[in-house]
DNA sequence: GTCTATAAGTTGATAGAC
DNA sequence: GTCTATCAACTTATAGAC
């Protein structure tokens, strides 16, 4: 559990050329990430990270100081990932969105992270439930400032009441994060899980109590 | 793997009595139940468990042939116990009860079962992503056949649609799932959560497409 | 950077006494 | 029904050669 970044080249850096060769590290992680979220967290064994990494076990330890450190560094990017992708895409629509319309976009991106975009999201959210409380707790710095965007642009769906958003911005992330658990991108649309999903989320956080 | 049934007395049927010492195998999957859901699947040892029932690991295959024959017991008894709850409650409602009264007592009722009544559809719901394939292969039947209590409940907010059906029978189930990752019944009001959740999902489910 | 060798601990499971 | 004794397999991790 030390404090090592594996971000932070040992040798020399990367070279300027493109991203042809991941860096060692990079794969490493990959990989990782790949298993974590196909078989979760206690199942995976640094073999069988090793093994389709095409080294013994031991030379992990090379790249990184232990299991720990490799899981928390695959949960903190799983995290980024998403924020990033959110964030663009937020910054992307013009001045003037409105706050569904806001919420939407983020909505289509935050699933095209988990389903399609990248493995760290979704081994992030598959496997945190099973962590130790102590790597846990490591990722939870980036899953606050995660839950900001969303308080942001739920917040418009129930202003001045936080006990409401307190209790929707969680909801609503969760309910994204499930479908991890039953929609296959490789046997139906992603853009029209997007927009049912997104129909009935979006509908029921509209509804006011007067109507 | 076998097909023993614990449910299936070996020796002596259970004293009239009453309900006070709860069967040796009851007692062993209660104990399964709670690890299970508090730490996940793999990181949970058969140690772990007969720890806690005061006896040695081997004294447990008195009572279940392998760890995998214990798992799939509280795995099915985790959805049978929610199918019955749901099942009751829909039935104690007026018969000519509204579809969207119907939904709301079911939500209610399900999430009352992940949050307080059982430990066994809590346990079900975290770990069954992290089960090796072959044992949530056994745990399908019973998930389907709860399923299909949904369906019915939810064809009547998209009739003649299957297409729609397929996608919000998953995703209201996931959405109500996904609260155990985050809403503490010690901490917060399980009505309030109800009363939350059950607004949102209900008005997005009652949105028509013309409007 | 990667290897072999190895340590120290854990796991699910079996045999057989009581 | 529960125990002791034991097993083979596996885990994370370290030491040190190349």
């Amino acid at each position: 559990m030390s404090a090592a970044d594996p971000s932070v080249k040992l040798s020399a850096p990367r070279k300027t050329k493109g991203a042809l060769p991941a860096a060692r590290p990079d794969q490493i992680m990959d990989i990782a990430a790949r298993q974590f979220r196909a078989r979760g967290y206690a199942a995976v064994s640094l073999r069988d990270i090793a093994t389709e990494a095409g080294m013994r076990t031991p030379s992990l330890y090379y790249h990184f100081p232990s299991k720990d450190d490799l899981v928390i560094a695959v949960m903190n990017r799983g995290i980024a990932v998403v924020r990033e992708a959110v964030t663009e895409a937020l910054a992307a629509l013009p001045p003037d969105a409105e706050p569904f319309a806001k919420l939407e976009t983020a909505m289509r991106v935050h699933l095209r992270a988990l389903h399609g975009l990248s493995d760290y999201t979704s081994a992030n959210v598959r496997i945190f439930g099973q962590l130790p409380e102590e790597l846990r707790r490591a990722n939870l710095p980036e899953r606050r400032a995660y839950q900001e965007i969303w308080a942001d642009l739920l917040s418009a769906t129930c202003p001045d009441n936080l006990e409401m958003l307190a209790i929707r911005v969680p909801f609503v992330i969760g309910a994204l994060n499930a479908t991890l658990e039953w929609f296959d991108p490789d046997r139906g649309d992603l853009d029209v899980l997007a927009d049912q999903v997104g129909r009935v989320l979006l509908a029921g956080l509209k509804e006011r109590e007067d109507r």
